[in-house]
DNA sequence: GTCTATACTGAGATAGAC
DNA sequence: GTCTATCTCAGTATAGAC
């Protein structure tokens, strides 16, 4: 629906100062706190021509979001793509794809600094289940899929709330700012958080499902 | 600062009614869609009324979230207790450390269902990183240097993250409407989805540290 | 097809009378 | 303690200029 190249009006301009200064603001003081009226302040355009070019506010947050995300999201594909060629017919290992995962958006942390926080803010505000669920839905059911070729062992059911705890955990990962005493060192090294965070998960995703768990009828 | 108690002033009546109608509604729709005049509209009170008894509407908040969380952090700090005396001068498991921190939650959501929507949406909407860390600074606080004590061998400040994940992981896991396929069984079962999430934790706290990574300097 | 000017409704907040 | 009146600012919608 969202034309998402320029070839085509010539880019108006407008358009993209709107995305530029949403971005850095909503990056900067969450979503619920940025009003239009700043927006368009920053962009020096009219009110009028956000709703002519994005709909509502919510509305404007999607296309913000989608062009961060969809670069991010592709290298994720791109990255899991490789590691399932390396292991052709043999085990997957559940490391590999956990990083396949979350390395990208290190990688993308390291050169976009709003990206993190952007996501973060997403995430962790209000932001519409909806919307993440849009853009993260087919990401973290091709992940899904690997970590059980990865897993072969653990129930359906499990695995799909561990896959949700990963979830929990990097969001939160992402948007913390360290705070907790003792840990202020690594702060900005988002590749450091995020290696720790695939050290845990594996471990996580490794645990024998609990036989005493009423699940046994899954798979 | 906020009278906890009821014995002063014969309970004035009209801010039980403000806090009870602002926690059904906010556990419903959210706390930015629930707007100050939808809540004294369903409490019968006038709305200078709410600015009168708790100031801003993020004030209102802060003691709706208070009335229903002080009893659950004080819930867990009973079952450490009795986790710590078992264990005396002997070393503590991880899993019980982990179940004095997240089984209190299960049981208060089996006799109060708005408590978990209350709580996911505190912890998913933006509702002020200053408020949820007011509200459980001092309880994670006190579960860190159990955790600490019960895997002693890891660096402070993996531990500190891992705690982070921990927090991310749970907070997602309690707002979290299964909607992914395969888990659509057990949505309600509230103690199920906290036991698998011990069971995750667990390993990855056990994890060892990663010896490549740089943070050799701490403890 | 793009954008500006302007108006509308509802939000949170506050001052001051009772 | 409570309520009325009012203020400012938010998101939204429309009419019409280029």
């Amino acid at each position: 629906m969202i034309e998402s190249d320029v070839s085509i009006s010539r880019m108006s301009g407008t358009r993209e100062r709107i995305l530029d200064s949403a971005e850095r603001l909503i990056a900067e003081q969450g979503y619920a706190a940025t009003s239009l009226r700043q927006i368009i302040a920053a962009a020096k355009v009219n009110i009028a021509a956000v709703h002519y070019h994005f709909g509502a506010k919510e509305d404007l947050l999607d296309a913000v979001v989608l062009r961060k995300v969809a670069p991010v999201n592709a290298a994720r594909m791109e990255w899991l793509d490789r590691v399932e060629a390396q292991a052709g017919a043999g085990p997957l290992r559940i490391e590999d794809v956990l990083e396949s995962f979350l390395l990208p958006t290190a990688d993308t942390a390291q050169q976009n600094p709003d990206f993190v926080r952007l996501m973060g803010r997403m995430l962790t505000e209000g932001m519409m289940p909806s919307l993440v669920e849009k853009h993260f839905q087919a990401t973290v059911m091709r992940f899904s899929a690997a970590l059980s070729r990865a897993i072969p062992y653990l129930p359906r059911q499990e695995l799909m709330w561990r896959v949700h705890f990963m979830i929990g955990a990097t969001a939160h990962a992402m948007s913390m700012k360290p705070i907790l005493s003792g840990m202020e060192g690594d702060a900005p090294d988002m590749n450091l958080r995020m290696r720790r965070l695939v050290t845990f998960l594996a471990a996580g995703f490794r645990a024998p499902s609990n036989a005493a768990l009423p699940e046994s009828k899954e798979k």
